[in-house]
DNA sequence: TTGCAGTCAATATC
DNA sequence: GATATTGACTGCAA
């Protein structure tokens, strides 16, 4: 009966709890040819092998399907191993074990044409998946990302970084085959991973796939082999292109670009990529430390005065915005790791604990364990350090005079900005452009901050005081986002950027919190 | 429409 | 050559 109507009213994906989905997951799988015969035991009991086919599934990474791909080497198949009937609780239990303890060694894919992400020879030999990824895979790995208990998204990318740079494995590599990534996104993830409950289901992917990797035993074989691999067809296509005298390029299965079609049309078509004067990023950043969110007349005025187009200007504080958020979750993790003396390095799972449905306890709340990172970033040598405090510090090496010009020293190929070429000439200060737009705005920090809640606005049981981090239930953070001249506390040069970044990151709580107090309905205040 | 998360890919840097 | 940075883009949600 439940069959029927399931197969006859299906509901839609959004509206399934999760064990509504199991029996859809179960069906792709069994779509698939993935579940094998009878290891689906009808439920005797209420719950039955919930999700132990999912579970099963003990290679839902790519590495696998894919080395079996472009490595014939490496043995086995994909095939689940024999299972056993599982209560639902055991099976939530097992899908714990399977992403947080070591599994049996995964085998690789019998079935289908992977991708090959490494292995350019064959580019359109998967049209229709992006990443290297059987169909069954992709959707395994989502089932497990969504049903995946919390994970220390610091702690897996330090292992991570651990294990690639003792074994000698690039982040290309990595990133390509177990990742489905590009070297540049894998670079970033592992330099700044976010907290767990701060990521989406699909940026939680990547972080769920680096801790089956490292569940792995075989894990660091296996990109070996890949590796080999790659190397052996790159040496492959050296030498054939060389001794054939073509192009390197993969041949493309079949046809010939080389020769009416240019071959040069879609680099043409590129367009060159923006590469910001010194100059213009701190124009950019005054504004920002002004307001972080411009309004489109004062994005408007700041492309004209550094002669930019506003998209650019637009993307630039999107990104800036973003990044700076990030730049503070990993302060944050930091100064909690620091401050926790080594109690876990987990600093994600420890917001977690402190918080097990906190997904709004800091939404900007990310000062709040800055001014523990401030402080730690003065004693501690981290990993991160070298780069923690870059995105906000105005103009590194090359602290400009504001009033320079992006002269032709800086030496960067800057693209043509398409207009008059007569530069930007002194730089404007945008500063003050974007403060003059906005005093009320940039006058607000002094005021009473977090009187966010004082009319009446739900304080709201989505912010009990024990859904903040550690940190951030400390007295002191509190005062820290909203006290700014003390907490700062001009301990020494370095607390300029972070005071900065705080000055900042208050004009982003004060913008949303005018564009919420424009609201007509009450709303959950996210601080 | 706006802002964000996530990502790509070109480029810079090590 | 590997890794880091960053402007641009897509897709989603409010």
């Amino acid at each position: 009966g439940s069959v029927s109507d399931m197969l006859s009213r299906p509901k839609p994906w959004s509206k399934l709890t999760q064990k509504g989905r199991e029996p859809f997951i179960r069906m792709q799988l069994w779509l698939n040819g993935e579940l094998g015969q009878g290891v689906l035991p009808v439920q005797g009991q209420q719950q039955g092998p919930v999700l132990h086919s999912v579970t099963s599934l003990q290679d839902p990474l790519p590495q696998g399907c894919v080395s079996s791909e472009s490595t014939p080497k490496t043995s086995a198949s994909c095939s689940p191993a024999p299972e056993s009937p599982m209560s639902s609780s055991e099976s939530v239990k097992s899908l714990t074990e399977l992403v947080q303890q070591p599994c049996p060694p995964i085998d690789t894919s019998k079935d289908g044409k992977p991708p090959e992400p490494s292995d350019p020879p064959a580019p359109d030999s998967q049209p229709a998946t992006p990443l290297p990824l059987s169909g069954h895979s992709a959707l395994s790995i989502q089932e497990l990302v969504a049903m995946s208990p919390e994970l220390d998204t610091y702690g897996i990318t330090k292992r991570v970084k651990e294990v690639l740079t003792d074994n000698n494995l690039g982040q290309r590599l990595f990133g390509e085959t177990i990742l489905g990534l590009t070297q540049g996104s894998v670079s970033d993830l592992l330099a700044r991973p976010k907290p767990w409950h701060k990521l989406s289901l699909k940026g939680r992917e990547p972080f769920v796939r680096m801790q089956l990797w490292l569940n792995d035993p075989n894990n660091v074989e296996k990109l070996m082999d890949m590796k080999r691999m790659e190397k052996k067809a790159y040496m492959k296509r050296r030498h054939s292109s060389v001794s054939d005298s073509q192009p390197c390029e993969p041949p493309s299965v079949g046809t010939d670009y080389s020769q009416g079609a240019s071959p040069q049309p879609q680099h043409q078509l590129k367009k060159p990529r923006v590469v910001l004067a010194p100059e213009e990023k701190e124009a950019l950043k005054r504004a920002y430390q002004q307001k972080p969110y411009p309004s489109p007349k004062t994005i408007e005025d700041l492309a004209t005065q550094l002669n930019l187009k506003t998209s650019t200007v637009i993307n630039w504080f999107h990104n800036y915005r973003s990044r700076i958020r990030r730049e503070l979750f990993i302060e944050e993790i930091q100064a909690g790791s620091q401050g926790q003396a080594g109690a876990s390095d987990s600093p994600s799972a420890r917001s977690g604990r402190a918080a097990p449905s906190s997904e709004g306890d800091s939404c900007d709340g990310v000062e709040a364990g800055v001014e523990a990172a401030d402080a730690a970033t003065k004693s501690q040598g981290g990993p991160a350090e070298a780069q923690r405090e870059e995105a906000p510090r105005p103009a590194e090496k090359a602290e400009p005079p504001s009033s320079g010009t992006a002269g032709p020293d800086d030496g960067r190929p800057r693209p043509p900005p398409e207009g008059p070429a007569d530069g930007p000439g002194p730089l404007p200060n945008p500063a003050a452009l974007a403060a003059g737009e906005d005093a009320a705005t940039s006058a607000a920090p002094s005021g009473e901050g977090p009187g966010v809640a004082r009319d009446g606005a739900p304080r709201s049981s989505t912010l009990p005081s024990t859904s903040a981090p550690a940190a951030a239930r400390r007295p002191s953070s509190l005062q820290s986002l909203f006290g700014l001249p003390e907490a700062a506390g001009a301990r020494d040069s370095r607390d300029n950027p972070l005071r900065k970044k705080k000055a900042a990151n208050l004009n982003s709580i004060i913008h949303r919190l005018e564009k919420a107090a424009s609201r007509e309905e009450p709303i959950e205040w996210e601080f």
